[in-house]
DNA sequence: CGAACTAGACAGATTATCTGTCTAATATGA
DNA sequence: TCATATTAGACAGATAATCTGTCTAGTTCG
């Protein structure tokens, strides 16, 4: 019968894994010479789709408030990295997309993403690495109340 | 081939999973009553071991910078969760320890976490929980550089 | 011993985050 | 159809969290 403590050792391990991601993203689109991008921005743009998302899809996505995702938005609206657009299904919404200038940020975190997870296949195994995968995304249903 | 927006996904998976983990034993902290710490004097007071962990300690693993993790100490230990003592090993540290006052927020939290993982036991089934599990610990020894 | 390193404190600034309120647009339902 | 409720997002103000930089005391190691 697990303890507490080692039930809160799962949160820690989730926790360093999605943080050794983000921070190896974010660095290596730092290192390609884009530093006028912060850390918080950088979580909210990552979650813009290719069609455009709503600030507040944003906001529930990155598990912030909408005021949060729209003051976010607009720094990254104003360094050019996203542009905002009437949403044609909904004229009180207004989808926020990415720009061309927000591109070589995008390879960056692509490229390094790539890297990262062969490592970890190397390290553990695709088929491990798979199989986390998959058990997380069935286990999504139940830590992911929206979508 | 796994595109670059595939290996993202594993990033929002390992966000979630991590922030549903997080968010609910603290709720079940404040619907214990316990209403006067923050979500990142959270963060912090988890991570404190039971002999006690210096700042130092505190902030390599919940990823911020020192400054921050002694701005947190601070504060939980004006509100009586913490107290501080001279590390007997070296007179430079001092050892954060959780009091008796914490107990209570403790076993809230402890007892969320145990039905937390009956629930995803539940639904994936123990053994591709564990595999997880398993997997994760191995992946530790790339994703946190620290011990 | 002396240089380099580590733990933590202090100061100051910036960034991220929240609650609360407001308007416009949409959806619902009698 | 019209009143009501809901939703998207903007605006204002306050607070919390976070960082960089600097400093002192203590430790480590050649």
């Amino acid at each position: 019968m697990p303890t507490p403590r080692q039930q809160q050792e799962l949160g820690v391990l989730l926790f360093v894994a999605n943080r050794s991601m983000e921070q190896r993203a974010y660095d290596a689109v730092v290192a390609a010479g884009i530093t006028d991008i912060t850390v918080a921005q950088a979580r909210v743009a990552s979650r813009i789709g290719p069609d455009g998302t709503r600030v507040s899809d944003l906001a529930e996505q990155a598990r912030v408030t909408k005021q949060t995702a729209a003051y976010l938005v607009d720094q990254l609206e104003a360094a050019g990295y996203v542009e905002r657009l009437p949403d044609p299904t909904d004229r009180r919404a207004r989808l926020v997309r990415l720009t061309d200038h927000a591109r070589p940020a995008i390879e960056a975190a692509g490229a390094e993403l790539v890297r990262i997870l062969d490592e970890w296949a190397d390290h553990v195994g695709e088929d491990r690495l798979s199989a986390m995968f998959e058990t997380l995304r069935d286990l999504r249903e139940l830590t992911d109340p929206w979508r």
